[in-house]
RNA sequence: GUGGGUGUCGCCUAGCGGUUAAGGCGCCAGGUUGUGGCCCUGGAGAUCGGGGGUUCGAAUCCCCUCACUCACCCCA
């Protein structure tokens, strides 16, 4: 027996409800804010990612799905979805339109990883970016429309945590300060800690292995050693979201795990606790652009993880809105009842009505259940009396009664 | 990648060295003539995740493997 590859889902229809619910609400807060919908390849030439991502990351150093296709390109599936915007904005000199371009996707991301609750080789984002304007009051806007979302799905608690891990000029000043701080200490740090010491300094910081908090504790502060240009960025974010009314907090240590970002990085947690550490994230990324090729071009954004979100609303009994089924169901008899049968589901459909016809030749009794089990409100019963007098019996199925209506009727009462 | 837990019909579970592998849900059919939901009866459906061992004998013990799951890591 085949399986689905290890860390992949189907989503059987008794869950379409989620994703489409999801999906509804993404579409309406990507409206409201402005976002127009783009979708990109699920496979890029693998230096995008590389480039963008940065090859020292975990997800392009271990997680990736690089394969070489049979022209010999190297081509990885996307591990996520901002460096194909990037990509799209400069491909197809989006640079002249309006700015910012606000564009939203949904679509799947594939990491190679220990599958886990909420955490899958292919997975679902739903991201926006915002690319061409470096304002800060963007970044508030983006941290906000990420709160609304999360609020409009009724998700109950959850936490905005923002930070800033500054620019490139600030940030090499406050990585040597790190690696400063650290290097007396690299014998007492845990093996993953000497790691990141060469790799990821910036990872130091949220290291949770109890044998590097204290040396974790007393490490300079990003924020101490943000330039004038970018505290004023992150203070005036800050001034935003508080117009905004969003609640937030500030997690000096708050790193993420793409190179691409600078200044602003922000995730969304959900408060009662779990495993998966987030919602979804984000930030701004002024140098990606200008590392993939183009001009220098600042750019702002998030990403969610459809799965999880799916997860919290289960989790919290959340209700949705079922997705309708079928109004009709056509019953019927015989031969000959079977052709007007269909005859008048295909009329039915016609008028736009959703209908189920039997099959299989089966009993009454057993059609009737059928159509009961499946909670369809109406059937119409067509047997031989019914051919010959041109009618149906249509009953209905959460008062039990039924009467004869002439087919054309029927027809009519379907509007 | 590291460590722990789990794996018996589609789903939930019993069985824990010798049973025709049991039950519930669901599915299908019947309870006379063309009628659902309740009830009753019957049926289909499992080589007990897979592979190797130990044993006269294994779903039950051991090893490997795969999958799921939890924690770490990382992230959505």
């Amino acid at each position: 027996m085949y399986r689905a590859p290890r860390g992949t889902t189907d989503i059987l229809p008794e869950q379409q409800a989620y994703w489409r619910y999801i999906e509804q609400k993404a579409a309406r807060i990507c409206r409201l804010y402005g976002y127009e919908r783009i979708d990109l390849p699920m496979f890029e030439d693998t230096g995008l990612f590389t480039r963008g991502v940065g090859e020292g990351t975990d997800i392009v150093e271990k997680e990736m799905y690089v394969f070489e296709d049979r022209g010999g390109n190297s081509l990885a599936l996307r591990p996520e979805g901002t460096a194909s915007v990037c990509r799209a904005y400069l491909e197809h000199g989006l640079h002249n339109r309006p700015q910012p371009v606000k564009l939203f996707y949904i679509g799947p991301a594939f990491r190679y990883e220990r599958p886990q609750a909420g955490r899958y080789r292919q997975h679902n984002q739903f991201g926006c970016e915002a690319i061409g304007d470096a304002d800060p009051a963007l970044d508030a806007e983006v941290i906000d429309m990420a709160w609304q979302f999360f609020f409009s799905l009724g998700l109950g608690r959850f936490t905005v945590v923002i930070n800033s891990i500054g620019c490139r000029k600030c940030r090499t000043e406050y990585l040597s300060a790190l690696k400063e701080h650290y290097s007396p200490h690299l014998d007492e740090v845990c093996p993953d800690c000497q790691v990141r010491f060469q790799k990821n300094p910036l990872r130091l910081l949220d290291c949770k292995n109890p044998r590097c908090q204290p040396i974790a504790d007393g490490a300079p502060k990003s924020a101490d050693y943000l330039c004038p240009e970018c505290t004023e960025h992150y203070d005036e974010m800050k001034r935003h979201l508080g117009i905004l009314e969003i609640p937030f907090k500030e997690d000096r240590r708050l790193v993420r795990g793409f190179d691409y970002y600078t200044r602003t990085v922000f995730e969304v947690q959900p408060e009662a606790g779990g495993s998966q550490s987030s919602l979804g994230g984000g930030g701004r990324y002024d140098g990606l652009l200008e590392e993939l090729g183009g001009k220098p071009t600042p750019g702002v954004g998030f990403a969610t993880g459809i799965e999880r979100m799916v997860l919290g609303l289960t989790r919290e009994n959340i209700p949705v809105p079922p997705i309708p089924g079928p109004e009709f169901f056509i019953a019927h008899l015989g031969n000959e009842a079977r052709d007007s049968a269909m005859k008048l589901a295909t009329t039915l459909r016609h008028k736009g009505a959703a209908v189920l016809i039997s099959t299989g030749g089966r009993s009454l009794k057993a059609q009737l259940r059928q159509a009961n089990t499946l909670g369809i409100p109406r059937v119409a019963i067509i047997g031989e009396d019914e051919v010959r007098t041109g009618t149906v019996m249509l009953r209905d199925m959460t008062t039990s009664k039924q009467e004869s209506v002439p087919v054309g009727k029927l027809v009519e009462l379907v509007v």
